[in-house]
This record gives structure tokens, C-alpha cells and sequence, in this order.
DNA sequence: CGTACATCTGAAACTGAGTCTTATCGGTTC
DNA sequence: GAACCGATAAGACTCAGTTTCAGATGTACG
């Protein structure tokens, strides 16, 4: 990383990352597997998780565990603030690095959307609904996180990523659910009724509607 | 691609393709930035072109412009079925291609997403609304031509990619707009008036509402 | 017709990432 | 002490991509 600052990226060769390092190309090659995978060492272990949590649960908690998901991606960023930091700014710098890290991003949404293809089963749409609720779970978190990132990491995100999640969820649910302007309630009252009976009958309906 | 069939992407260099197009490694570079781009020689005119198509529009025709932008990505497969299947079927092997393809993806929900997020101004949660119309609009997308691609071409997908961004679309506007159910309607009529007059009278205040 | 200029092309050297092969060192087991 | 194993090192090798120089082709102008 200090090379990077100093150099940039493409005029730092691995021969110098390893001499600074102390070990020798080859040892360079055995750590990683290529010159990105230096600035990006963990994605595959952070990949597992998330795939491990997403194993981990049944339909009935989908939506705890893609929040739950989403959670330990973001965590893994802001526990290493420091270092997310660092790398932030230069992957905004580095084509070739933003490319790499748009080709992880996509990794994690082809996880979600395996999660929710075999969630939805074969209802109608799944396929598509599936492509579009991973498309906008990663897109929530990254605005967070690019959020996050653009303000230096000084606030803690999670209030932002939970309205952002909440966002997205709740646009899902209510297009699985039909609208309330395709119900219809006829009410009929007493004329003597006081207004609170009235009020009280009316709330009881609507408390006992479906969803 | 006839070099790529036979012998996979990685056994053939740059030098092969060259020889085999009867010209010289330079010219190849001269032509083509990279060995990938070979593959990919018209992402960049493509992109401009839906850059033009969404900076031609207003707020006022933004819907319109997005349908006519995702249309256009798509017929320009279409028009090239062959080239489009051959180049699926390679990608979907090769693990460089694949992410070359996603970054080129990433360019067009780039594109989008800054349309929407003018178009959107600063509206509350602007920022994470284009985002997730953006990732959603090129989820749409993707869904219907990879569906269309893995069929092998054999059908028009038109019909399939309205109705994928038809259902976006009707995710977001039903979004923007407040559900039925937290809006008060208080309606009193006569005792005496007939129950045509009483619909009337019902059906021209749902006809006033906005939106 | 000849000259100046721009464009396209080719040849070849060069850099650097990534692979592969071989050798050495340190520690462990029997 | 011998056999073995993992980590490291050294160095050759392939190939993508860059750069530099030189030749070829076409074109405008005097």
C-alpha cells in the first residue's frame, strides 16, 4: 500500500512490493495469486461467510438472513476502517483495480441471487424477481458503503444501511402483496353510534386484514 | 473466435490471431486495445449511444428514455444473434471475459444511475433510489438477455423485456407514491341519495387523486 | 512530375505479470 | 542419522501490452 501511495500502481512491479516485503517473488506468488489479490486478500474468505449464512437459512428467515448478510459484509469493511480507507482511494484511482473490485461485487450478487431463485422456487417471475432483489441488496449496501467511504469513515453506517435494506424490502413486499385500492371495505353504522364506537370498528377491520 | 473454438482463449496469443488475420501483432494493437477488446470491439460505441439517448431526454420523459436506452442494448444482440451466442458461449468459459463483461456492465448502471440521479435531483434518499433503480433497470436487462442467450437466440425477447421493466418501473412508481391506505377518505352523503349518485360521487374523488 | 505530409503497417526491442522448474533451508518423524 | 515435508528462493520462460523506428501507401500542393 505504501508503495502504491508513493508510485502508483502501475509503476510498482511485484519485484518491488517483495523486496520491500522482504521475501522474494516467488514467496509474492505463493501469498497471492496475482498483483490485485494483494490489495483485495480476503474477498474469498468474506465470500464463504456470506455464502455459509445464506446456506444457513430456511425460507421462512430469507429476509433475516440477506440482512444478516449484508450486515458482515459491510462490518467487514468498517472493522478495518483503516485499511478500507486506504484501499478506497486507490481503487478510485486504479482502472484496472475498480474493475477487479466490480468483478467481487458481482460474485456476492450472483450469491444472493442463488439464495433467492431457490427461495422463491418456481413462482412466477422468480428468475427475474431473484435478479432484481440481489441486484438492489448489493446496490443498498454499496451506496452505504460508498457513502461511508466518500465521508472518510467517520460515522458508523449501520443506521443508513438498515433504512437503505428496509428500503429495498419493502419495495419487494409490497409488490408481492396486492395493493390496498384493490380491496374494498363497506362499513356501515348506526347513526347513533358515537364517533369513538365508529373509530374503534373501523381499527378492528383494519388490524385484521391479511399481511 | 474460430481460434478461440479450437483451442481455448489462453492457448491463443495475440500472435495467432494476427497470423491468422493476415497482419501483424502491431496492427492487431493498433485495432483493438487489448486481446479481450477483441471480443468486445463496440462496448464503448454502444455506450455512447445510451449516453446520447438518456442526455436527450427531460425529467418529464425520463421513463421513456430509460425503456428506450435498455432497448437499444438489447436489440444491439439481437441484431448480432450470432456473434451474440458465439461470444456467450466463450464468456461464459472464461473466467477474464466473464469479468471484462461485468465491468462493461458496470458502465452502462454507471451511466443510468447518474441519469436517474439528476433526473431525481435532491429528493430524500435520492442518491440510494438511483442506485437501486439503476442496478434494477440493468438486472432487468441482463435477466431477459441471458434468458434469451442461454435459448440460443430463438425467440424475440422484446416481449419479455418489456415486462421485466414494466414490473420495475411499477416497483419504484408504486414506491414514490403513498399507499392508499394512508390516505383518509371521509365521505358523507344523504340518507336519500341513490346508490348510483353515491358511487359517482365515490368514483370522481378517486379519479381526482394525484398521481 | 516531384515534394511534403499524414496514415497505415511492420519489425523488433523492452517491460512486467504470471507460470514453472529446480534447488536450498529448517523442522519433524522414525 | 536418514527420510520427509513445507516454505522459500533463484531463474528461466511465455505472453500481453508498450514503445520506437522504419517502410509503405495515399493525398494535397506547387
Amino acid at each position: 500500500m505504501t508503495l502504491f501511495d508513493e508510485n502508483g500502481y502501475d509503476a510498482t512491479t511485484v519485484d518491488d512490493i517483495a523486496a520491500r516485503a522482504g521475501v522474494s517473488r516467488s514467496t509474492f506468488f505463493r501469498h497471492y495469486r496475482s498483483k490485485d489479490d494483494a490489495i483485495f486478500p480476503d474477498h474469498d474468505a468474506l465470500l464463504t461467510r456470506i455464502d455459509a449464512r445464506l446456506r444457513a437459512s430456511t425460507a421462512g428467515t430469507a429476509i433475516v438472513a440477506i440482512t444478516d448478510a449484508v450486515r458482515i459484509v459491510l462490518a467487514h469493511y468498517v472493522d478495518d476502517a483503516e485499511v478500507s480507507l486506504r484501499r478506497y482511494r486507490l481503487v478510485r484511482e486504479v482502472p484496472a483495480l475498480r474493475d477487479r473490485e466490480i468483478a467481487s461485487v458481482a460474485r456476492y450478487q450472483r450469491l444472493f441471487r442463488e439464495f433467492v431463485g431457490a427461495w422463491l422456487g418456481d413462482s412466477p417471475d422468480a428468475g427475474l424477481r431473484a435478479e432484481l432483489m440481489a441486484a438492489s441488496v448489493v446496490a443498498a449496501h454499496n451506496q452505504v458503503l460508498r457513502g461511508w467511504l466518500r465521508a472518510g469513515g467517520t460515522y458508523d453506517p449501520s443506521g443508513p444501511l438498515d433504512h437503505a435494506l428496509g428500503y429495498v424490502i419493502a419495495t419487494f413486499r409490497q409488490l408481492e402483496q396486492p395493493r390496498d385500492s384493490e380491496q374494498v371495505v363497506v362499513a356501515t353504522f348506526s347513526r347513533s353510534a358515537s364517533p369513538q364506537a365508529v373509530m374503534a370498528a373501523i381499527q378492528q377491520h383494519l388490524d385484521a386484514r391479511p399481511g
